[in-house]
DNA sequence: AGCACGCCGACT
DNA sequence: GTCGGCGTGCTC
């Protein structure tokens, strides 16, 4: 994105109110330590200010402190012990801190730092660009099963001292034990009883717990705790969870590839190859149409990485990481490691402990796999670069395409962004040369693109559910001919709202601003924003009315109306309300690649990556759906889903057709979409955005203001935007303060205020310091940098 | 975030 | 005279 290669051009961005110290202050190996003694270390602690804090290391910490270990500290008045990471360690401390207000480390949390020097810049540069604490970014890249240490426990375990071990071996200790504590004496000097615990000794020598007792009071035996590592608590619950990925066998074995490239998959794979075999940072953006064979350029740019002894990280959205793309990983690579978004922490852990020590080549997974740990990176790749999922829509809210370009940045190794629709903020970036574009316009083996038919709903008669004539007569076809069809309708239920017709009120979900969906199947109107449900009203909520009128098609209805047209074909429908239980997308996918199926109906969720050859038939139901939303993106997305689901058919030997069903044809997005034509979507729709300073023109972060109480949210976000614009500089743009598109969500009103840039610094510098004035209380304030949803 | 410090109104 | 309001600032 933009501001992470401005960023590189000069200006660097640093956590908010971080004192820089010069390198000087960590002192050279001829100057003496402070009296004290020990080291001086900076914490970082996971609160909302986020200067890092200096503390004295004890000697007997020292040892075990290095950058990237989790302390305990005391912190504040009352000197309560806080968890932050180290994040350097120096034998002086920094010049003008009263020395007598530096407290001690109380403790070392882990024995091997959890992320290196790299990660630790990477968090910084996060908490400075999308401006949450450096607390908060680590707190992001280091899962909770590993600083919780998920599957470890701490064991209590029995020694003998030194010397009691030596008098019990000369025989003098035996004469002044029973027959039971010689026993167990005797267990514990065995060569083998280094760590036993209680019941393991009192087991072999026969013993109740008591003789062990009274041994430890005498003072001839200790205890020892020790932290049980994953693998050796393991032991102890055989029939826990499956090991870690790294280890499996993957299913068949990885054969070795014949690499039948296409003529275009080569040549791009040659414009990687310089970048592939050298080191440093080269940002690639792959633009190949859809079926273009973009999978195929990844995997063998990963082997050549993989093949230099490095590793590659493969950020894929949430919703491919079908077993589909995960068979492809694994039949490739030997030792990968996928990171879903529903692993245990136990699992998590694991994994994140087995990238870490080497044993992953490609790492694969959504989001959060952009932190993975790896030893030697050699690669990222980004595919669907375009899709907005990559961003995290809690704190930190970062972008993860954005900082894979920037750890690619800071480790030094080239990263590709893939797509056949790519964001507006790539595309940019490709064309002002700050990433090279890699061009794949033709599909493999020659098979062209499928002929788009746009259908005019204003001129469709006599349309009672959500087929029009022409699409449903094209599904007769196409499944006649033996093809298999797939219907994108993207919105769940079966009715979109209920509406009076007499005083033309919605209903709406009782603790939303939204109108509520009617779900035939439960008999409920169902909130999407809150999934608060709510009994069908016998009677308008608003003016009693008796009778309600429920409109607009969902993927419910359709189902129906195609189940009642096609009742000799197959039909699934897949959306999150079918695919609710575990096991069930993949069985829908197989059932739809055996042919079982016929007809795939559903949400965004089959849009995109499917690859299923006999698919002859795309219809795109209601390609309007995010048209008209409140959003600078709302084209973009519309082009990006017509054009991905397009994309699904004529993959085989058989062309394939799409309809694509709209009120509005000659819209930009839907029209270009139909033939295919990013480019002339993209120039027709750039300068849409630079008049408002939309990204890629500009820069925008986002406040949403939330609470309760209406009156004070919208008060106090005004006051807020009346001392930022008394505070900016005249280049910032305020759109706002104004109510959210949507209003309420879970009872909260939401108020929010965009402030556009062309460039970042203004904003960062009018948004370093929030606090005044303060939140009222129970309101609280969302800063979001490059917003995805405006919602 | 918590938590203390600090400087102006209505109370014993 | 004091209890307590929440604005301001700090946390090594």
């Amino acid at each position: 994105m933009s501001v992470v290669n401005q960023d590189q051009d000069g200006e660097d961005a640093r956590p908010r109110g971080r004192t820089v110290r010069p390198p000087s202050w960590f002192g050279g190996e001829d100057e003496a330590p402070a009296a004290r003694g020990g080291m001086f270390v900076e914490v970082v602690v996971n609160r909302a200010f986020d200067q890092a804090l200096t503390y004295h290391a004890p000697r007997k910490l020292v040892a075990g402190i290095r950058p990237g270990v989790r302390v305990r500290v005391p912190l504040g008045k009352r000197g309560g012990l806080v968890t932050g990471y180290c994040v350097s360690i120096g034998l002086l401390p920094p010049e003008g801190l009263d020395p007598a207000r530096i407290k001690d480390v109380a403790e070392v949390l882990d024995a091997v730092p959890l992320i290196d020097a790299r990660m630790l810049e990477l968090t910084r540069w996060m908490a400075g660009y999308y401006l949450c604490s450096w607390g908060q970014a680590l707190d992001a890249v280091v899962p909770a099963g590993v600083r919780k240490q998920a599957g470890t426990r701490i064991g209590t375990f029995l020694t003998v001292p030194e010397d009691a071990r030596r008098a019990w071996l000369d025989g003098s200790l035996e004469k002044t034990l029973t027959a039971k504590q010689a026993a167990v004496l005797d267990v514990l000097c065995q060569p083998d009883g280094g760590m036993l615990t209680v019941s393991d000794v009192c087991r072999r020598a026969r013993c109740g717990s008591g003789v062990v007792d009274g041994l430890r009071k005498d003072g001839v035996i200790h205890t020892v705790k020790r932290r049980l590592s994953l693998e050796d608590s393991r032991k102890e619950e055989p029939d826990d969870a499956p090991p870690p990925a790294s280890a499996e066998s993957p299913t068949p074995p990885p054969t070795k590839p014949k690499l039948l490239l296409t003529p275009e998959q080569q040549k791009g794979l040659d414009a990687l190859a310089p970048a592939l075999q050298g080191d440093g940072f080269a940002p690639f953006l792959i633009f190949g149409v859809t079926g273009s064979g973009k999978t195929e350029v990844y995997l063998s740019a990963i082997e050549q990485v993989v093949a230099r002894g490095r590793e590659a990280i493969v950020l894929v959205p949430e919703i491919s990481l079908t077993p589909q793309t995960i068979r492809r990983f694994r039949r490739r690579f030997k030792k990968v490691a996928v990171l879903h978004s529903h692993l245990s922490d136990v699992e998590r852990h694991r994994h994140w402990r087995s990238i870490a020590q080497g044993e992953v080549d490609v790492v694969v997974g959504a989001r959060s796999a952009i932190f993975a740990p790896t030893r030697r990176l050699g690669l990222i790749v980004v595919d669907e670069e375009h899709e907005s999922t990559f961003k995290q829509e809690s704190v930190p809210r970062y972008h993860a395409r954005d900082v894979a370009v920037k750890r690619a940045q800071l480790e030094g190794v080239p990263v590709l962004l893939g797509s056949a629709t790519p964001s507006l903020e790539s595309w940019a970036n490709a064309e002002r040369g700050r990433y090279v574009k890699v061009d794949m316009p033709s599909r493999v083996e020659g098979r062209p693109m499928p002929a788009v038919e746009l259908i005019d709903l204003r001129h469709e008669k006599n349309m009672t559910g959500g087929l029009s004539d022409s699409l449903r007569n094209a599904m007769h076809q196409a499944l006649d001919d033996g093809g298999q069809v797939i219907l994108l309708l993207n919105r769940r239920g079966y009715n979109t709202f209920v509406i009076c017709p007499k005083c033309g009120d919605v209903v709406k979900c009782r603790h939303c601003d939204v109108a509520a969906t009617f779900h035939k199947g439960r008999r409920l109107l169902i909130c999407h924003m809150c999934d608060a449900e709510r009994a069908c009203p016998p009677a308008c909520p608003s003016c009693n009315a008796a009778v309600l009128h429920y409109g607009g098609i969902g993927t419910e209805r359709l189902e129906r109306e195609v189940l009642m047209e096609f009742p000799f074909h197959a039909a699934r429908r897949m959306d999150s309300d079918t695919m609710r239980r575990h096991g069930s997308h993949e069985e829908a996918l197989a059932a739809f690649k055996a042919g079982d199926v016929r007809i795939l109906l559903g949400t965004q969720m089959i849009a995109k990556g499917l690859d299923f050859p006999n698919v002859t038939l795309v219809g795109v139901v209601d390609a309007d759906v995010a048209l008209h939303l409140p959003d600078f993106r709302a084209a973009e997305r519309t082009f990006q889903l017509v054009a991905q689901v397009a994309g699904r058919t004529g993959r085989g030997d058989r062309p394939g057709r799409v309809f694509v069903q709209t009120y509005s044809p000659e819209s930009p997005a839907i029209l270009h979409a139909a033939r295919h034509d990013y480019e002339s979507f993209v120039t027709q729709e750039l300068p849409q955005r630079a008049g408002g300073l939309a990204s890629p023109y500009g820069r925008i972060v986002r406040l949403v203001a939330r609470g309760r109480d209406e009156g004070r949210v919208k008060g106090y976000l005004d006051e807020l935007a009346a001392t930022l614009r008394a505070r900016a500089e005249a280049s910032v743009r305020f759109l706002g303060p104004c109510p959210a598109p949507v209003l309420k969500i879970k009872e909260e009103f939401r108020f929010h205020l965009q402030l556009r840039c062309a460039t970042a610094p203004p904003l960062r510098a009018l948004l370093r310091d929030l606090s005044s004035p303060p939140a009222p209380p129970k309101v609280e304030l969302a800063v979001d940098v490059d917003p995805v949803s405006m919602l």
